[in-house]
DNA sequence: ATACCATCTGTAACCGGTTACAGATAGTTA
DNA sequence: TAACTATCTGTAACCGGTTACAGATGGTAT
């Protein structure tokens, strides 16, 4: 039942021709008599040849794999950028390595180079934690390189992102088109562009509609639920808490209800609270969350996409692909 | 700032010495001058070169590579051992190649071709959808293979599972232990053995308590939440509907608490409803869900462990690893 | 008949590593 | 001093493909 390692040669040998020919068959070249290309086809066929990928790009130089980097697997928003990303490679006939960081120095280091010119044919990275690992990356950057959502820096770099400002803007607006005029504000994490993008939105609405911006509502969290639970209960502490909050995602969002419901305050009753992403934690939480959608499928897929066309140059100057958000109305919020 | 391919033989060239010392540093081997072993690391980290793996495979016949094949990356049950499979793989040294099925047979063949005995040291299989493709696995298995919860066909394979039976037996025990006697069952894709184990720990669990099996309670379902959903509504037609549903995964009973609250129903008040696997989802519901929980991640770490030691011959005989199965209980049931 | 071209096939070099083998050197032992 | 051994290094073959090049064949235009 064991299969013997089948090579070319073998095929070669078994139709009575060069590996030459059987390879020229493989590739599909022109100049093979149908006659042979025929016997060949069946050889290969019932013996179920593959050729060993590492023999094919070790001549070729190409190994039809994308890597993609992600910080952690454990957070609904990679994971949907994750699906996006392997329904679109699929599509193209690459394969999809999968690296987490969220190792040690070490170990990033370790992978950088493993990655960074000879493992893979592009890379699509969404979000680093740390900004260090991707200067490295980005000073060896002999390979198509596809940031998801991470601006700034540098911009010669090829990403995709979405209309953070323009969707904090929206949330704030929405909650204002509430009759709210204390509106509380979750950061994410500051490093990011993102975060200052939606900080940015937030305080541009308030501006728009003349509402002072308070510094004191405006509290610091890091993207996890267990940040916005704790923000919100900073903000609950205010002798004059917020009437409203807009997290900068959903986890937090959920964690700041979860505040909210525990110091005996109802959602959206007493305060309302809308998030950021829509991943599908957004429709399933209790109540369940308005927020601003990314498309986070599309836009693992349009990295994918991207890096796959830099990789066959179709596309070579730097391109931002700058994707739309959407205002999602669920029952988080209510008017005052 | 556009780095030139670099190769062993540059690295040698630079040194002044031969290809064959450099990789014999590389590889730590015995019999290397120490001046000559400092010098040649010293270049290595001066220009980063690192080996192209698909030359290194193609002498050693080795990827370092294990493929891990799912069946879908939406559902949050794949999605927890595909992070236990990368935690672990992770820390051998080994990369992760994803693979998605639910494409074409077409593609799903050409997979198995690829896969097979090329490109990938081992493989970590998740419940393929139909056992067709995994036939053809079977049958050309000269790669290290593990199936995860996948029970029956063929003994002599390397297996993780939980004791489906027994987390079967334990939620039907907990609702009678609530005073439920018409408990209704929503079973799963019955061509998979946990599926039918569930089934049987459900029926095995009535009989020992004298309860008759009422075969107008148990509905089919297929792992879906809308299944769970069309499923109950089934079971709410029921002239004497059940006091409470056993589901065989959270999806469906998630789906089974939406047909009941949209029926005008609560959950537990009037209807308990308990669900299998303790996905993120089960402790999000609301109610939040009690449930049968299975160690999804440690499942993925067992089975990739496993690959690696069969990879490095560590393991050889056919083992078959069962991790126990935990009731967790929460809001969704209530005493009659 | 000659030149030319398209079709078909094989030979051999090449991709970038690993390693068996052999040769060189120096130190140790009889 | 001779023989042996351990250490160190280079040469060349090999892994399994792709492809440039050249040679062979037959058909067509001149």
């Amino acid at each position: 039942m064991k299969m013997k390692k089948i090579t070319i040669d073998d095929i070669a040998r078994q139709v009575g021709v060069s590996k030459a020919t059987v390879s020229r068959v493989i590739n599909n070249k022109k100049y093979v008599d149908s006659e042979t290309k025929k016997k060949i086809m069946a050889v290969i066929e019932e013996t179920g040849f593959t050729p060993q990928t590492s023999a094919v790009k070790l001549s070729m130089g190409k190994t039809d794999v994308i890597g993609l980097l992600v910080p952690s697997l454990s957070n609904p928003y990679s994971l949907t950028v994750i699906q996006g990303v392997a329904e679109q490679i699929a599509q193209c006939n690459y394969e999809l390595m999968l690296y987490t960081t969220g190792l040690s120095e070490e170990n990033q280091k370790k992978f950088l180079q493993k990655i960074s010119h000879k493992n893979v044919d592009g890379l699509v990275v969404l979000l680093p934690r740390d900004s260090s690992a991707l200067e490295v990356l980005l000073s060896s950057t002999d390979i198509p390189l596809v940031l998801i959502d991470h601006r700034g820096i540098d911009t010669h770099l090829h990403t995709v992102s979405v209309t953070n400002e323009k969707g904090g803007f929206d949330a704030t607006e929405y909650l204002i088109s509430l009759g709210h005029e204390r509106i509380g504000f979750i950061t994410g994490v500051m490093e990011f562009g993102c975060s200052k993008d939606r900080l940015d939105g937030y305080t541009k609405a308030l501006e728009a509609h003349h509402i002072d911006v308070d510094q004191e509502l405006i509290v610091n969290g890091d993207f996890t639920e267990s940040s916005g639970f704790n923000a919100m209960c900073a903000l609950l502490q205010h002798p004059k808490p917020p009437t409203s909050v807009f997290c900068s995602n959903d986890d937090m969002a959920i964690g700041a209800i979860r505040a909210i419901q525990h110091s005996g305050l109802r959602v959206p009753e007493d305060i309302s609270v809308i998030g950021f992403d829509d991943t599908v934690r957004a429709s399933m939480a209790y109540p369940s969350l308005t927020t601003i959608k990314q498309p986070l499928l599309t836009m693992g897929a349009t990295a994918a996409n991207l890096v796959r066309r830099l990789i066959d140059k179709e596309a070579v100057e730097p391109t931002n692909v700058v994707l739309n958000t959407e205002l999602i109305i669920r029952n988080s919020c209510a008017s005052r």
